[in-house]
DNA sequence: CCACTAACGCAGCGATCAGTGCGATAATTT
DNA sequence: AAATTATCGCACTGATCGCTGCGTTAGTGG
């Protein structure tokens, strides 16, 4: 054995019952009102027995994260249009589509209620996107930005309209965000 | 008797009660983790009887909306300092700060959590306030701007970065988000 | 001051939740 | 293929939640 005490078995069953749970997460947040989340609920929908998940994740906050960063994490490659402006409208788009979503929305909610880290595993990973794309945009000897101020001016009214105002934004004012936010780059 | 069937009476014990409850709430939410906030768990802490909650507010969603609307709803004027750029500076500056507070921030995230409509309850106010600021401009006979883009440029950042990464936004920085958000008007 | 009734406290009842041993299953290593 | 053990299912228990009549207190209008 390689460890002693921690060796973890990700294979197989644990991964079928990890998938079925996840799945009976999104499947309640996205029906019913939240609050009713529950271990038992959850585990009665995914057809597992509730001990598993009170064994696996403890309590219903990680296991709300744990699902947040499962779904907020792709491996996606950001698709190279040859400029900064059309890889960010590409991708700020594609993140505009994927938050209006109700059920994506609720997953959210749900997750930045569980804790104070639960905001985070939902942007962690667009955090990480952003970063490349600003990195191949350097690389290419283009524009070069802080990646801070992109997420403030970019993520943060996307984030803020479909968390706070009854409706989220859509895939076209994201590509106008990215055009304003270039023109500020510009014109200091 | 004005109506025959409604007839609210708000003041005395039950203002009381309100405000013991609403107390509580924040206590609670300031300490614990969330997740074990429960109508018994205030109710015991406010030093009221459980029944009483389950009467008024019936769950805890609803609960944390009243909770959240009161406490982001000030009727604070927001002083003239003669400027746009000095009103919304000013303004924002204090919602920065507010927003900082840890306490507050757990009480945003329960609230988000508890429904859809539970972020609407924690900017609502801010709308109303940075309309007002706006009119006065108008009045004022300044620059017009749009409150939609304005709240998604000022409050926008500000919120994303209370709720979605792991510092919130500064005073200061409240201040330069202004000072940028003036330039784009009169760059187009 | 008196009548009216909204709002609260009390006692108690299912239902469900959170958690714990223990045996069974199956993923992993040798 | 056999041994090891991480992981899951089952049965069970104490604690708590959500909720409901019923009597009492106290705010409100006459």
């Amino acid at each position: 054995m390689a460890d002693s005490s921690t060796q973890v078995r990700p294979g197989g069953r644990s991964a079928k019952v990890r998938a079925a749970v996840h799945r009976a997460v999104a499947e309640l947040l996205a029906e019913e009102e939240a609050e009713t989340l529950t271990l038992p609920s959850v585990a009665t929908r995914a057809g597992v027995h509730p001990t598993t998940l009170y064994r696996r994740w403890g309590s219903i906050a990680q296991l709300l994260t744990d699902v947040a960063s499962s779904r907020f994490t792709d491996d996606l490659v950001v698709p190279d249009s040859g400029s900064l402006a059309g890889d960010l409208q590409r991708w700020l788009a594609d993140v505009a589509t994927d938050v209006a979503d109700p059920d994506t929305l609720a997953l959210m909610r749900a997750t930045i209620g569980s804790g104070p880290a639960g905001g985070c595993a939902c942007v962690e990973d667009r955090h990480r996107q952003l970063a490349a794309i600003i990195q191949r945009e350097q690389d290419r000897g283009g524009t070069a930005t802080d990646v801070e101020s992109a997420a403030d001016f970019l993520l943060g009214p996307l984030y803020y309209r479909a968390v706070f105002t009854p409706e989220p934004a859509t895939a076209d004012w994201a590509r106008t965000l990215v055009t304003t936010y270039l023109a500020t780059l510009n014109t200091p």
